[in-house]
DNA sequence: TGTATACTTAGACAACTGTCGAATAATAGC
DNA sequence: GCTATTATTCGACAGTTGTCTAAGTATACA
């Protein structure tokens, strides 16, 4: 079972909208291409109206709360979703509605 | 399908360590007594740390994001999972992950 | 080796958040 | 109606957050 503390982390990194919007359009990017799962810095800049260093900013929260993995790949940066942990969330919460489903 | 606007509001409801614990705990409430699951303010200021305030700022703002519902019951305040929130959430994530399991 | 591209770090700052104490309101029972 | 109990509102304040600009680092390639 996942820890209060853990969880609370992982929603912070959810919370804030542009953060969401990034986490979300990562695992598009995964579902778009299916042999290479990735999605790049630059690409994402211009998707959203926020500077480069504001992206880093987020990228890196989203790493914090081990939401997503990057690596660097040449000049590029590349982010996955981590599956874990979003596993790991929405076993959770399921498990509230389930107690009350039956 | 639910907005990111939306899930975002949700999700900065449940950021916040003491306010996660208490959704948690109204859930916890919820369990334990079938007949009528409820959760009043009083209970929850002994169980935490913060004052009264703060606990009902906290409530307000779960409220705010649909996730619980209060209800005035004479001196007390009962509180109470909304469902159709959690399984919005639980079906956006369970969707994202989805994709990728199979 | 120089330059363009891609990203990060540092510093700043307004806006927001979590928490409190004090005061207020609402309810129940004597 | 008084008093005790329960919860809310208000105002304050330190700490955190989201965003920016400017400057820096790293990589690829001509």
């Amino acid at each position: 079972m996942i820890k209060a503390r853990k969880l609370a982390k992982i929603m912070k990194a959810l919370s804030n909208e542009n953060r969401l919007a990034l986490y979300l359009e990562i695992a598009k990017q995964k579902e778009s291409n299916f042999e290479a799962p990735r999605c790049n810095v630059s690409h994402i800049v211009k998707m959203f109206r926020l500077t480069a260093p504001t992206i880093s900013h987020h990228l890196k929260e989203l790493v914090n709360a081990d939401l997503i993995t990057t690596e660097k790949q040449g000049r590029y940066l590349v982010a996955r979703i981590n599956m874990e942990t979003l596993a790991m969330v929405t076993k959770t919460l399921s498990g509230i509605e389930n107690k009350w489903e039956r």
